[in-house]
DNA sequence: AGCTTGCCATACGGTAACGTATGGTGTAAA
DNA sequence: TTTACACCATACGTTACCGTATGGCAAGCT
């Protein structure tokens, strides 16, 4: 019953403590003898479960990916339409800091095939998912494209802003108000309330296009 | 007369080295012994020049603070208003791949305090000058900063695709109406032919603002 | 020539990491 | 109870790195 009950560690606690180190440290934080630390154990128990640290940042990504495909693109599926679909999608970006941490440490650690591999797969497949989007609107395939690349451009950025100059990124009310922002003009014909086609870009009007709060990250690095 | 001459060795030879490692392997790269072999020395060169390890950090970084307060900057400053000051800084976007992954493995290091003091400044610096542009532009001073983040964030992001997944990232002839349409959607009143005004976010018309090719990258990352 | 000095090589001790070998312990089946 | 096995601890050898101590060498000055 007791939680705290001396339980064997199995390989996914093993990778969710590789995710956490590479989150706050880089993938070489991922050191065997610091997590069995970590953990309360020893190396004896590390190569009991892998057979050396490769195959840990392998159990690792994959574990990322699968956490990716399941939860981030399944939530912005909720929506019906491209245009609600992709802004979930960035008011999501103001997830959890560890999942934005995440994916920049493993962006950075892409030389190592085995991480980048994955970033790969999953960077294919979020360009993908909002290129349907921006299809499924009526754009073009030359234009869904380069605006979904726009879009994603954006993303990452916010990304590494957060992480870097959080000061810069609106907080609390304002968040609302640069996020209708950056869906207008990210979002062909997104007004606050839908009214007319083809404002994005000009001047701003106060409102916002739907009232519910940010209640969890969609995307989430 | 003879370059290969066995010439001492200066600080900047190994801030250069330094830099080179971080750009291609991360702030863990910057080996003593590791960097020696590099550069056909030994151990006994470096300690000779810096009292440790963290004195090279500290000397690459300010080197490379000062090549970005010099360079980058002062390039987009040869243009005269605020609207094409951005997009010259946006076409330099395609810079040299040294410079951007530079960045990029800074900014993921910026835990350490000598590293993110400086990412810091040099991220202060660059928005502060694309706040200016748009308040040149005549908006306000909230619509200047909202746009001027967006518009770093366009930037980092692009940074990032071009590292991550850089067939996404168009090249050659596409990238200046990739290049085009970024504009539109982040300079306020931009055609590739100035006729009328505001005219951002509609359907894209053929053409260029600027027939001079990229020649020379700025905001370099 | 002799001396100083800038620049570098060599040798050493210390730490942290990887991986291996092997021993120990609790639990559950036989 | 004994046995077997899952799970972990301990001890060891190896490598790569940091930093120090000290020796060497060539250029220039006196």
């Amino acid at each position: 019953m007791n939680e705290n009950a001396r339980r064997s560690l199995t390989i996914e606690d093993w990778a969710d403590a590789a995710l956490d180190a590479i989150a706050e440290g880089g993938l070489d934080a991922v050191a065997v003898e610091r997590l069995a630390r970590l953990l309360s154990v020893t190396k004896g128990s590390f190569y009991w479960h892998f057979p050396n640290r490769g195959a840990l940042l392998q159990a690792a990504v994959e574990r990322w990916e699968r956490q990716q495909t399941n939860d981030v693109i399944a939530r912005a599926e909720v929506e019906q339409d491209g245009r609600a679909r992709i802004d979930r999608l960035f008011r999501g970006a103001d997830g959890s800091k560890r999942a934005g941490q995440l994916y920049l440490a493993l962006a950075a650690a892409a030389k190592d095939p085995r991480v980048g591999s994955v970033v790969k797969r999953v960077n294919d497949r979020r360009i993908r998912f909002m290129v349907d989007c921006y299809l499924s609107m009526g754009l073009s395939a030359d234009e869904s494209r380069q605006r979904a690349v726009l879009a994603y451009s954006v993303y990452l950025g916010t990304l590494q802003l957060r992480r870097d100059a959080p000061e810069l990124i609106p907080t609390g009310p304002d968040f609302h108000d640069y996020m209708d922002y950056i869906s207008r003009v990210l979002i062909p014909g997104f007004t606050p309330k839908p009214s007319g086609g083809g404002g994005a870009g000009g001047k701003r009007t106060a409102g916002r296009s739907d009232s519910a709060p940010a209640e969890e990250q969609v995307m989430d690095g």
